[in-house]
DNA sequence: TGGAAATTGTGATTTAATTAACAATATTTT
DNA sequence: AAAATATTGTTAATTAAATCACAATTTCCA
């Protein structure tokens, strides 16, 4: 049974929120306040818990450990997985110290970048290493996912390169559509589609 | 009449696709090849190209520069807007140089920080104030965008700031969810969720 | 010229996601 | 211990988004 996108994606939320809430110690979480955390309703946040098959102690809110443990089942479920960085620049650099040592199922083990004078530079830990070593050390580390965030102009030659190396999924900042077989999961944000969104909702009133 | 909020995504990346093919001098384009270009169908583009009233010369596609501009009275209709960069770390920098110059309708016009060694450096063009100043700014400068890229722990603050300077859209790129009154356009994305998201559907065999 | 092919525009249908409604249960109050 | 209250879990209803299906139109080709 896999879960609908849109849980996965306020479970991944939630933990984050109750990770935060067992650090206040607090031990036990109502649905409406977790929802009151998010933007969020109390009946979406019970379903999206339904959806992963836990139950609470009637009456008592969520135990928040266990809801944390059970979300872990979900989301990290078997093996870790490993991660590369695709383009050093400054959204590569951004994207790389957010992530690492924050959940550490996911190790961003590579970055990669063309220009020369990046090669061994250390960012968070993480080396840079020469585009043209991608596919070896890809296939060497057992890295399956990447991040792109190399410039628009050569986003498809490089996914081309990481596909080839065995990548199963990818994350694509550039601003150009990427193109991957079905069996690779593919997720796109592009930062100029939701500023011209905001933009359009600031001017239109909605409902 | 307000559009679907991913037909509006769709318009602003067609309208990119658009100026591509202009670029590369094609007059007309049909609906399956737009489609191609997106992860996409033909009827998604006709029905969104439906919503916004614009309807081709039957059987020769649709005229490339017509469109664009169609797009253009939709997403950049009436004045343009200013739109300020919250927080000039690594993230605050990239989406800056990312946005500069790209659409002329969205202006960045000014970067915050509190790290007051930036104080007064210019990003791509952009002048850095310091945060204490930014309600007289965006006043000002009747910026009615922000984008914040601060750490978690000052998002909060930042937000409530800017709301009480009269913000009327945000992006939030905290990792932490924020709050606004309803009169707001909220736009969030959170870096570790889509992670995490890849993550799941990389383990999980979807359909 | 007439039929085959390609393409759009759109009503009807399906699917996915959210929300409403409420029975069941546990807790608190009196 | 009965009544009132709060909260969950889930079925049913609604809404939003995507897809199907096809008539209408234009172009192409024999």
């Amino acid at each position: 049974m896999t879960l609908p996108e849109r849980t996965v994606e306020r479970l991944s939320e939630y933990r984050r929120s109750l990770l935060q809430c067992l650090e206040e110690g607090k031990t036990h979480i109502f649905s409406h306040e977790l929802a009151g955390l998010h933007h969020n309703t109390a009946v979406q946040v019970r379903r999206d818990i339904m959806f992963i098959g836990y139950t609470s102690m009637q009456r008592k809110g969520y135990d928040v450990r266990e809801l944390i443990d059970v979300i872990g089942d979900i989301l990290d479920s078997g093996k870790g997985l490993n991660v590369a960085v695709i383009g050093i620049g400054n959204l590569g650099r951004a994207v790389t110290t957010y992530f690492v040592g924050k959940r550490s199922k996911l190790n961003i083990i590579a970055t990669f970048d063309v220009d020369t004078t990046k090669i061994d530079r250390v960012i968070s830990g993480v080396k840079c290493y020469p585009i043209n070593r991608m596919k070896e050390i890809v296939e060497a580390n057992n890295i399956s996912i990447a991040i792109v965030t190399v410039p628009a102009d050569s986003a498809a030659e490089v996914t081309a390169q990481l596909v080839e190396a065995g990548i199963m999924g990818l994350m694509n900042f550039t601003t150009v559509p990427l193109n991957v077989p079905d069996e690779v999961y593919l997720d796109e944000y592009d930062m100029i589609t939701s500023l011209e969104k905001v933009a359009y909702f600031v001017k239109s009133p909605r409902n």
